[in-house]
DNA sequence: CGGTATCCAGTAGGATACTG
DNA sequence: CAGTATCCTACTGGATACCG
């Protein structure tokens, strides 16, 4: 059976608080480009230049930076071939594809909504 | 049946593309406030000084510009009781709880893997 | 109580150039 | 090809004070 976050948050009211581990992982998935690169990747794996017009507008600094971020928590891979020219490969890891199977039917839902949305904000 | 998130981007290439309005929705939700907001409305309809001590961290400047987007997204509503002294209360719309309801598996899952992440990075 | 207004600092993030 | 390095701007967001 599935715990409701009303219930996670009676349970554990440091959950969610400033500060705590929770919010830095949000930082890094919510942040602007997280998203959108974890979502690029959950296409399958992807070299740098092909992610880097995948997640159309990002510049390469904020790429670099976004993908070392989400490689030291563990939900992206990065493999390098040692050849030349150099080819390096990223894909998700087992538990960055855990963590989209959640973010995917929230996309879906931003996408059948974003222009509802936006068209009523005047 | 559900569609898949590829499926979606084949068929519709300018979706989460530079400048639509899925971005902007998805900077609205996922920026560093909007989500809070919402989780902590998810738990009911909240006073402004209530949400202010729920949302723990946020500014008063931060919690009315980010309520005040959300408003005018559709997915939260305000309502002013003329009295004094004041009383305003903020609720989730229709729209806002039909989100949540997509946000919120997602939020156990980074409950659940927050401290295993944090830890992983150094 | 429920906000606005103002000021200010830090940093997210863009543009450009360069390198192994 | 896959990045670093450097510089610089703009906006996010915090602190404080004040108002209806």
């Amino acid at each position: 059976m599935s715990v409701s976050l009303a219930d996670l948050r009676t349970e554990n009211p440091g959950i969610f608080a400033d500060g705590c581990p929770t919010r830095t992982v949000l930082d890094h998935v919510m942040g602007k480009w997280g998203v959108l690169v974890l979502m690029a990747l959950s296409d399958g794996t992807q070299r740098w230049g092909v992610l880097r017009r995948n997640v159309s507008g990002i510049s390469e600094k904020m790429l670099a930076s976004t993908l070392k971020t989400l490689e030291a928590d563990g939900l992206v891979a990065r493999t390098a071939y040692p050849e030349v020219p150099p080819r390096v490969e990223y894909s998700l890891t087992e538990q960055g594809g855990d963590l989209m199977s959640r973010v995917i039917p929230l996309m879906e839902w931003v996408a059948a909504n974003a222009d509802d949305i936006v068209s009523r904000r005047r």
